[in-house]
DNA sequence: GCCGCATGTGAGAGCGCTTTCATGGTGAGA
DNA sequence: TCTCACCATGAAAGCGCTCTCACATGCGGC
């Protein structure tokens, strides 16, 4: 280990300065109760030493560290496969925290010791706040650490009761849209490839569909898959099974109407002649398909950057709503 | 702020047991001279209080932070749109630095002050260690902490003389496999799609396309992208223009071979029997383009954990090569 | 011209931990 | 039985910072 040169300390600019440990740490800190000559004694010190604060010691004293973690409790193949979902969470997290300058530690919880290690360190306050992005099921970390005072936010509205803030897209709305598409452009047998029923984001998009569905005189079509491209390629072949002559489906996520794309192609059904697909997520990815899917897009990256300002507000001791609901959008392309 | 529960200190536990803090904090860090009834006493009191250690004390007096930073310093745009590499070096030195208890700090460099940000808070010694991912062009950082003694390791051969170490794939092994593939199924004009020539990636790649058909009497036909599908898509383009006649192509990338195939497919070309398309890195993605991707694997995953690996190691004291290679490995589908 | 006040600055305590050094108790050897 | 060495334990210093509180100075009001 090369010690290399030793790091200035308050101490050092005080005494290069001329004035007290206190006195530099008003101006270090930006306190405005220090007279402008002083002031600038001690900025020209800071400058020649190249003096930069010893985040230990601050954090010592302030019980506060800078430093925000943002947990991804998703199996971790899940996470960074070729869904851009927790990356665009990442960046636009990132992004906010940036500006506030905050740094980001980033968990995953995809192993148990991983899990245990999450709840250690958040609870032992290593951290100003905490982010959990996509909870899947009922995980009671949040709410535990919101009862031992630690700010959190999550994504996606909770299952069960909870009061932790949330940030989530309005699912219901735009499979709404979407399905109201479908039947607009005159299609009469929808069927759907539905998310993981114990993630929230898997309830709310069935929901909306048979919400849309109810009332017209369609009878709804389910399949279920787990959000990847394999279960959204087996899930449509089941579906054809089960109703030969269906015209149209809204698949719960981008990457299983990809696998349902492929195998409505393998059986020799056209896109969108014999079978309109619609997709949600609308990543980038989506536009290259063949044919360029149609999609509810999500705001992700938004998504991820209004997590981080709630959690600074929460924070900061703001007041913050229960829930913030981002809209979503029906992107119309040659799917359906 | 809500103020829940104080968390116990070193003193409280002692206070318990009946001990010193100095005991407790031997026997808190596995410190072998402790007598057995005394360690127990003093584990139970910890269990009793749910005692966590304060990481600001601890890093105050050891001069550590167990924690690492990992700096991406891509534009952001390029890092977190559906180009999986980032994530998979993220996710693969988060499995190192799980397992080695140690917190990976994220940090972007795609502004100006992003980077002062960067460099203040490493150089702070904030950090116990610093991992760059994909330099572009020569960034002095690496080196400069180097200096201070700042523990770093970098992906991808750096531009310049260095004294960095780094983990880097067999490019050129990797492309000369592919081009070879090329060769030897016939193919006699044969270009290629570059990446950027600031990036190693981009260089090392043309240069093992240059180097395999240096010596065939084939010549080379290159036009130059930036890794993304749109300049995949261009570059076939013009490509296309400048040897109307050419019948293979190895692409820099995978993103930049979608867009290739994409402008393949338009101008009414079969794949592979006009043009075979040979990619670079295997995405997931690459196995369900139509036709699926020919490619030459890169072990992303694997190189994040290396880098991770290779950093604990520099930190812990020990002797690490200037350089890791990890193999590629060309993956023959249906493109070429 | 004196008192009181506002204002800027310094002294010092203390955040929770590790680690050095001193100390007291134990057992072996003479 | 006494001495010495050894080892487990405790006392206390100190890591670098913030922040309270006391103090000094300069000013206006009487």
């Amino acid at each position: 280990m090369s010690q290399a040169h030793e790091r200035p300390t308050l101490e050092a600019v005080a005494r290069l300065a001329g004035v007290s440990r206190a006195t530099v740490s008003r101006v270090v800190n930006g306190s405005p109760k220090v007279a402008e000559p002083i002031r600038s004694a001690v900025r020209r010190a800071v400058e020649e030493l190249g003096y930069i604060p010893n985040a230990a010691a601050r954090s010592l004293v302030t019980q506060r560290t800078d430093s925000i973690a943002l947990v991804l409790p998703e199996s971790a193949s899940r996470v960074f496969s070729d869904d851009p979902f927790f990356p665009s969470i990442i960046h636009g997290v990132s992004q906010e925290l940036d500006a506030a300058d905050k740094q980001l530690v980033l968990m995953m919880t995809n192993t148990v010791a991983g899990y245990e290690r999450v709840e250690r360190y958040t609870t032992a306050r290593h951290v100003d706040g905490v982010l959990f992005a996509s909870t899947h099921g009922v995980d009671p970390l949040p709410g535990q650490l919101a009862r031992l005072g630690v700010p959190v936010v999550v994504t996606g509205r909770p299952l069960g009761r909870s009061a932790v803030p949330y940030v989530d897209v309005d699912h219901v709305g735009g499979v709404r849209a979407a399905v109201r598409h479908l039947l607009e452009t005159g299609h009469s047998r929808i069927a759907t490839i539905a998310g993981p029923q114990d993630m929230v984001a898997g309830i709310d998009r069935l929901a909306g569909y048979r919400a849309e569905l109810h009332g017209s005189d369609r009878r709804s079509i389910v399949a279920v898959g787990d959000f990847t491209r394999e279960s959204g390629a087996t899930a449509m072949r089941q579906l054809l099974e089960d109703d030969p002559q269906l015209d149209a489906v809204f698949v719960a996520s981008d990457l299983m109407a990809h696998g349902a794309i492929t195998t409505l192609r393998e059986l020799g059904r056209r896109i969108p002649e014999d079978v309109a697909v619609v997709g949600f997520d609308d990543f980038d990815i989506s536009r290259y398909t063949d044919p360029p899917l149609t999609t509810v897009r999500q705001p992700i990256l938004e998504l991820g950057r209004e997590l981080a300002r709630q959690l600074l507000r929460v924070i900061a001791g703001d007041e913050v709503p229960p829930a913030v609901v981002l809209p979503t959008e029906l992107v119309v392309r040659a799917s359906a």
